[in-house]
DNA sequence: AGATACCCGAGTAATCCGGTCAACTTTACG
DNA sequence: CGTAAAGTTGACCGGATTACTCGGGTATCT
């Protein structure tokens, strides 16, 4: 799992596709004037959502794209990791079982990265693309497990700026 | 809220420096030494978490850092936002209120991605430097809110791979 | 045929990031 | 006082990665 721009453009394109979509498809673009981005950068994102198996495609004159699942059945965690293919990690090797680091037993730090990796896998496949065009995104709702620590009153408001890349 | 692996590094010398405190001040050559990091570059990290007041520093010799804080009211996310600042994100301008993108009001997805990095802070503000170095990190427990859309089954497991960086 | 649209792979410019280096300051100790 | 042990600072580098483009190809409709 990976958050690049190209997921956020990817989950971008994937909306406009799923709110204009009525039966017949839609061209890249269209999409590229709608969202504003470029068509050959569309492409190249679309032809990794085709291969994943989340559109589908028409050529030809009056062709374009079609989303393969309904915008229910589609979880915005699939089309990330369509997108943007896992890249496995640095330090960490999750090829082998064991440890990462040099030889010893995981660090310390181990299980928390996982752990977060998860929180994150669990959020986005939580969501789905209709969620996400009707607005139906939870709003700070889904508190996780253990509250901070009782310290430090009041910090944990809308921390919301993430930079997911640059 | 970016998380790269400077982040794990930073996270990775607290945990040595809370594991290894004894009142004494540690140099930061043995936590180079103990994390295989270099020197140079956790001098740079260290500056960084001073000016956060995560850390206090004693100059001379017998000197090093010490927790500012003890690590049971170190959060993780404290780490991190210290050590990689905030770097405002690429298209949504999080400086006005209102709309990201272009002039219209937010892009479909931009509560989406607000809500993710809401969620990634949420986790990292719920887990604290002890936490970590006692392996008390949740495995897999916090679930969040609505559980993904009943379909394609079995594939909510373990995606532990997060790729925070390269 | 010709136009429309997808398809694909190579190429590129910029950015970013992990990491280094050198010079300076403060302080303990003898 | 002098020296050495540390922290402090800021500039710097090379490689990797990213975001994005281009040009040519292929299917298909009219
Ligand atoms: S990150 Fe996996 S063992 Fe260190
Ligand atoms: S990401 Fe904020 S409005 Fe588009």
């Amino acid at each position: 799992m990976k958050l690049s721009s190209k997921a956020r453009y990817a989950v971008m394109a994937m909306a406009d596709l799923a709110t204009h979509d009525s039966g017949r498809p839609v061209t890249l673009q269209d999409i590229a004037d709608r969202q504003e981005l470029s068509l050959s950068y569309l492409e190249q994102l679309f032809g990794r959502l085709r291969r994943g198996g989340l559109v589908n495609s028409v050529r030809g004159p009056g062709g374009g794209y079609l989303l393969a699942r309904s915008s229910g059945e589609t979880r915005i965690s699939d089309i990330v990791l369509a997108v943007d293919e896992p890249l496995r990690a640095t330090r960490c090797m999750p090829g082998s079982p064991q440890g990462c680091r040099t030889d010893k037993k995981r660090c310390l730090t181990h299980d928390l990265w996982a752990e977060l990796g998860n929180q994150i896998y669990l959020f986005l496949s939580s969501v789905t693309l209709d969620d996400v065009v009707a607005r139906r995104v939870l709003g700070s709702s889904g508190l996780i497990s253990a509250p901070p620590p009782a310290e430090s009153a009041g910090s944990v408001e809308d921390r919301s700026d993430l930079a997911l890349r640059h």
